[in-house]
DNA sequence: AAGCACAACAACCGCGGGCGC
DNA sequence: TGCGCCCGCGGTTGTTGTGCT
């Protein structure tokens, strides 16, 4: 019982756009603007997909799209926002006016990974950025996996909990709100045993201690802790990780999900 | 000039989340 | 509360362009 399909295909054309589907397409959303993708090629005379229609227009017509090569700037702001937030296209894109996601993603897949790829020492086997935020429904799974986990030690923490703040991960915004609600569900509405530690170098530790981080040895620390997404690779060089964090927390402080959340558990 | 390999990028596909009914 | 529709996202595929033999 597969999904029914986004539309019917039947009598709808496919493959690339001619330039009289373009003008039909622009001409419409000049006029009526953008959005009820579904209905919009009836309406503009289209025998296209809506799906295809907003692709279109999204990744080639849009007046604002700056079309050409990525420059030296956006090259190493793509590289390190991806270093923070993973294969999170849309995010990128948002960082980078003027280019779309799907754009930003065959830079990266044709270009930036490859070049990483050769850049990479053969010590950091397993570091591989690409997929890092993987099928939505293998972080679900993993998602599962974290909370299992989690509960297993909940009554190990028994006295004082401490929560560990992550400094040694690259990490989004979105697992990092994962991560806390999974705390937040752990240590349940009343946290008065809870001591928020930050900026352990714990992370730190075991990154140089092999590669492994926090996803796989988070039975070093004394306290609880929980994994933002073990998926999420500990960087290997330390004026990397530590220059990557620092903009990761930025992107934190800038949605308020980390002050939220300490306030919440402090108040 | 022809054939092949590879690169670049446009487009498609399936899935999950949000929202209204 | 459950269901279906729609939108947006990320992975993948297909097509075209380019360079090399």
């Amino acid at each position: 019982m597969g999904r029914a399909p986004c539309c019917s295909k039947v009598g709808l054309y496919r493959g690339p756009w001619s330039t009289k589907e373009d003008t039909l397409l622009i001409n419409y959303i000049q006029a009526h603007g953008e959005g009820h993708w579904r209905a919009l090629p009836k309406k503009a005379g289209l025998l296209r997909c809506g799906k295809s229609c907003r692709l279109r227009w999204l990744n080639y017509l849009r007046p604002d799209i700056k079309r050409g090569n990525i420059t030296p700037d956006e090259d190493d702001l793509i590289i390190r926002l991806h270093s923070l937030l993973g294969n999170r296209w849309s995010l990128i894109a948002g960082r980078l006016p003027g280019r779309t996601d799907n754009e930003i993603k065959n830079y990266w897949n044709s270009h930036l990974s490859k070049r990483l790829m050769k850049n990479s020492t053969a010590g950091n086997k397993s570091q591989c950025m690409g997929g890092s935020a993987g099928k939505r429904s293998g972080n679900k799974r993993k998602q599962k996996e974290d909370s299992d986990g989690i509960s297993g030690r909940n009554g190990e923490a028994a006295a004082k909990i401490k929560i560990y703040i992550p400094k040694a991960i690259k990490a989004c915004p979105s697992s990092c709100t994962k991560y806390l609600s999974n705390i937040q569900s752990m240590i349940g509405s009343s946290p008065r045993n809870v001591e928020v530690v930050d900026h352990t170098m714990s992370g730190l530790k075991a990154a140089n201690n092999g590669g492994q981080g926090w996803g796989s040895n988070n039975e070093e620390l004394d306290g609880l802790v929980c994994d933002l997404d073990s998926s999420y690779p500990i960087p290997l060089q330390n004026d990397i990780m530590l220059d990557d964090f620092g903009e990761f927390q930025q992107l934190l402080k800038e949605d308020g999900i980390m002050d939220s959340f300490v306030d919440s558990l402090l108040a």
